[in-house]
DNA sequence: ATGAAAGCGCTAACAG
DNA sequence: CTGTTAGCGCTTTCAT
């Protein structure tokens, strides 16, 4: 039979073109021989290979796998496969992006990006559609869906602030990193809308996301002369290094301190005690992302969207009022 | 310039083929021009992707990522990149193996075959290089990288019958997953040789490997006439569960039953009280499974390798003398 | 509604 | 060591 027709019932897009008997026919010999069409030499006379990259810090960081289904799950749909690349400790991602535009992905979801990060201006400069998930950059210059981290702090912060705290710490994610400074932002800005005093609001860095950065972190705040009586974290993973610090300075939670979290990890709820923390909508995110960068594959010079999810306090055992 | 020349300065399998001063200058100029080989065409040509397609059974599963990340370190050196697809509630695999395929795909890492599984012959038939990791199949007919198993409840067995349990319960997993079967049948055998009456050995298979499910399974454990006084799980989201239960009838643990996982998933040892597990190699495993089918893939014909890798005993807190 | 023809960018076999 | 040639399998104008 004949290439072409063969190729334009095939095809989705194309099928209206040709007879729907011969069409039929066509479909049923290619079940019959197992033929598959061979996407290589599509990708290769369209431009279009059907392939998204997404860039993520760590697979291992229980925040990621829901947002990267809910990427996989949209772009499956829309008959894309995706790259999932983790970033890791390395460097630079420019090395991954290059690469993966060498295989010619039509588009890029990155996860990985930090506030002032150049690998913005690279995808920029190499015209591939990208769209921020979880995270922003500095400049706004690619469409990102994130969620709300100032509502996030504000639920946190009134619900201890309702408990009767007057005296909230924070540890805060590194500062280069858009949920670390937001969240900041957010918790000192709550904090001053809920009259709690400057003094009484003291924040520490922790250097990464991590279990063990967030117990040094919090050390430090616990060491401070005006203990506080609550930590609001700013992801849970740095809570669990709250609890550990706490139990190292023989501090029981709620009792002695309060703790608050971010992102609602799983399990947390089987902590001892079960984490308090803020929920946001992870699958909704990669859901949403995926559709924005689709929009942008289809449509490169649709204004830049910026979505923003919201997020949910989940109340726990980690919070109760004050020590008397 | 000419083409072949160029493709010759820049592959590295034929570089010796051409003068080092024009690979030199060859590569120089493409640096200059940010010039990037398009590996579709170069795939088209070749008949070979770079592409391993990775299927799992649930991205979410904290078991995963470490697997993964295995794999990816282990291709990306080689060259290779990973799609990684997530086979979650779906009925068949076939269609996902398929698509893969239509991908061109060099090879396939399977984390998701069940003991009689369909998706084995598929591969066979479909001629492409497969390798299962993790799970096993009853025919094992592609080669393999599994936890031993049987040593894995050996050591959560031996150590509970030294703590003085005479009577031990086992949440199983289903029964048509490997790990289900063989934990469970590892279980029994260690029982018998640890002296245990069959009678104090009861088993209850869940459903599935979830939370809920071994919350179910543990229940009716629980519920016997003959009540255990230690249960192990055959994995830590089966602990999990079974601490539930243990909540949901008001029993403690250690005090009144201890619990044994399996996995030892990220954070288990900040639950109440710290889960001791069977700590399974499972970078290691993603590792030896990527090398496998790497080398499947460049001798097809290579004798079928099943390796098994040793697991090990972490004691933490959930695991103490029965009640006197 | 279908057929013909050209070419996407690369590599490998062959010739020089 | 380098150049020539052909073609991987598909899609898409263009012509019928």
């Amino acid at each position: 039979m004949h290439p072409s027709t063969v190729s334009r019932a095939l095809s989705p897009d194309m099928k209206h073109l040709v007879a729907d008997a011969v069409a039929q026919r066509i479909h049923a010999a290619a079940n019959a021989l197992g033929y598959r069409l061979n996407l290589a030499a599509a990708a290769l006379r369209t431009g279009r290979s059907g392939l998204i990259g997404v860039l993520v810090p760590d697979i291992a960081d229980p925040g990621f796998p829901p947002i990267l289904s809910g990427i996989a799950d949209q772009l499956d749909a829309a008959g894309y496969a995706t790259i999932v690349v983790d970033v890791g400790a390395h460097r630079s991602q420019q090395q991954f992006v290059d690469r993966l535009i060498a295989r010619g992905v039509d588009g890029l979801v990155l996860a990985t990006v930090s506030l002032r990060d150049s690998i913005v201006k690279h995808c920029l400069d190499a015209g591939i559609p990208a769209v921020l998930v979880n995270r922003l950059d500095g400049s706004a210059r690619l469409a990102s869906v994130a969620s709300d981290d100032a509502e996030g702090m504000r639920l946190a912060v009134n619900h201890l602030a309702e408990l009767g705290h007057v005296s909230v710490g924070h540890v805060a994610g590194p500062s280069n990193i858009s949920t670390g400074a937001r969240r900041r932002a957010g918790f000192e800005a709550s904090a001053a809308r809920a009259g709690l005093s400057a003094r009484a609001t003291a924040v520490e860095i922790a250097a990464s996301y991590t279990r063990e950065a967030g117990r040094e972190a919090a050390l430090r705040l616990l060491a401070r002369r005006q203990r506080p009586s609550a930590i609001v974290a700013a992801n849970d993973l740095l809570a669990l290094g709250v609890y550990d610090a706490l139990a190292a300075r023989g501090l029981g939670c709620p009792i002695d301190v309060s703790v608050v979290g971010h992102n609602d990890m799983p399990y947390v709820d089987m902590l001892s005690p079960p984490l308090t923390t803020v929920r946001i909508a992870q699958r909704d995110m990669g859901e949403a992302a995926a559709k924005l960068l689709l929009e942008r594959i289809a449509t490169p010079a649709a204004k830049r969207e910026h979505i923003v999810l919201a997020p949910e306090l989940i109340v726990r055992g980690s919070t109760a009022a004050p020590p008397a």
